[in-house]
DNA sequence: TTGAAAGCGCTAACAT
DNA sequence: ATGTTAGCGCTTTCAA
């Protein structure tokens, strides 16, 4: 019992049985230089036949271009990481590039390593991307020979930078609250040090009123509840809506409402950010939310690298991409 | 004002820089044959020194090694894929091997476009993953030449395949639950035709007592809710434990309790599965659950591509890997 | 229009 | 112990 290797076809195997040279049968195969029509359909048709799918390592080597990139995250989570790198990936596939995708857990070493089997991999560019804007890369990505796109991530003026337009964002929320006749509107949000957080509670104190509350705090549900308490507590009026930061924000302050007995929206409407399924359809009633569109942000910073692999010119800095409001029970649907 | 490509070094480069061959370089950077210690120290300075790093395409052309597989992926959510491919980076990247991420949203067009650039690039296996253990891939994958490992999906019996072990994830829940004194215990979950919820669903029984009952839903905190009520409606002692099939259904199943006024886990205790941590740390109070240790499972995986591309042996068929149990204060902190 | 030949950067016989 | 040589599978001059 010899075990017979099923070796791949080569273009070698093609030339052979259309009975050309290797050199033609790459020009046909590849539609360049001139090529008699009639052999170009006979040794395409072999190809076909035979099953010959082109080596790409070998290609590469030659043309200095690999067709692959990698992408850098210290996402552990998946949440933001993986519908960009699906976003990604949709613009990269039909042109046959393909995504190295590594996760650092935000530890250099692992960054370097990683960084490391990249570049020797030839990888024509990398995409680092973070679960916070405003985070710096756990390894240095400025003096690689190749391009870098930053995604969900700040880099450097330099390099092409895509975000979500948080004040953006902010406003459409803020809008479709002042849109519906609420006017006494509160922001409960998270951590102040978020550029996040800033721009957001800016947008708001623009819109809805100098004067108004900005409550920071965390990032969970339970920040929502204790606010929700402090609202209470100091009495005055019950704010006619409440825009939170983030979705586990809303969370909290959806069910803080409910357990004194207050009614979203008929009391107290609520608009969330972020649209994570798993908490903004579950909350009771479901939540209005802002969606950050986080596959088209990785489908444009995938163009985006697909045009500087090209040579083709990219506006360098920040672009931020538009959010989209998403219209559930807790206001306005 | 030219641009001057800053060329990668070669080993044609360490070579000349050394005074040697550049078989010697090659040997004595990888350290096989038989080389002098002193021309290799040598090399190796040299070789740091100019900052030469082996280019991996042309090093694999020859070896057919290419030292990159193929994660491809359902998941478009990022709950699952991520932890898991972090655990297969990690069990990699020491072995500088890199993973490409597809998300073929099982789209078989897609998953197809994704298969053949894999193949291209010449990866040296791929891991199939799905959202859902039971389910099949998009594309034929049992005719490659190249190996193929299923994690949280099921594949041909041939094929090495990685999945939570979800009858002893149960078996922790419920022993949790009896080790605390609880007996009539009641199992909420989700679709019955799911293979985890009937594994689950029957270690349970076999547990807790075959006369118990068994509320097949959907896998949502809004089943969590409708189960409580359906109980409640119909009668007769409140069950004092409620193993749930998911976080999700776990946290409808607190808050439907908390609304009835009863206290978890003083009058009910709740154990969910999946330790998911958005859910799982927030519901009021914080849930005990089971973890699937997909991080774990992704290394396994990642380890058993390793031996295959080896060559080493493998165990083809199902491995089931141990869940943990982590304990928060709806039951048993 | 086609083919011969060189070579991408590297490894691995084989000779020395 | 080291160097020479022959490729891996492909693209790309350059000659025919």
């Amino acid at each position: 019992m010899s075990e017979e290797p099923p070796r791949r076809r080569t273009i070698r195997d093609v030339a052979k049985a259309a009975g050309v040279s290797i050199s033609t049968a790459s020009n046909a195969l590849n539609g360049i230089g001139r090529t008699n029509p009639e052999t170009r359909e006979k040794v395409r048709r072999i190809a076909e036949q035979i099953g010959f799918r082109p080596n790409a390592l070998a290609r590469s080597l030659l043309t200095k271009r690999s067709h692959s990139i990698g992408i850098i995250t210290n996402d552990t989570y998946g949440r933001l990481t993986l519908p960009m790198t699906a976003g990604v990936s949709e613009a990269l596939v039909d042109h046959g590039v393909s995504a190295f995708l590594c996760a650092t857990n935000n530890d250099p070493r692992l960054a370097q390593l990683h960084l490391e089997a990249l570049l020797d991999k030839q990888v024509d560019g990398i995409i680092f991307t973070a679960t916070r804007a405003d985070l710096t890369p756990p390894i240095d990505l400025t003096r690689l020979a190749i391009p870098v796109v930053y995604a969900f991530a700040i880099g450097p003026p330099t390099a092409p930078t895509f975000i979500p337009d948080d004040a953006q964002g902010a406003r459409l929320a803020v809008q479709h609250l002042l849109d519906r006749g609420y006017r006494r509107i509160l922001h409960i949000t998270g951590l102040e040090d978020y550029l996040a957080a800033q721009l957001r509670a800016e947008t708001y104190r623009d819109l809805a009123g100098a004067e108004l509350d900005v409550l920071f705090g965390e990032w969970t549900e339970e920040w929502g509840h204790e606010a929700v308490r402090l609202v209470m507590e100091r009495g005055g009026d019950l704010p006619e809506a409440i825009f939170c930061g983030s979705d586990e924000i809303a969370r909290g302050v959806i069910d803080a409402l409910r357990d004194r007995g207050l009614k979203v929206p008929e009391d107290v409407a609520v608009v969330g950010f972020d649209n994570w399924r798993v908490i903004a359809t579950q909350t009771r009633p479901p939540l209005t939310t802002i969606d950050m569109e986080l596959k088209e942000l990785g489908r444009r910073a995938g163009l985006a690298m697909l045009d500087l692999t090209r040579g083709l010119p990219v506006e360098p800095g920040i672009t931020r991409l538009p959010c989209s409001l998403v219209v559930r029970r807790s206001c306005g649907a």
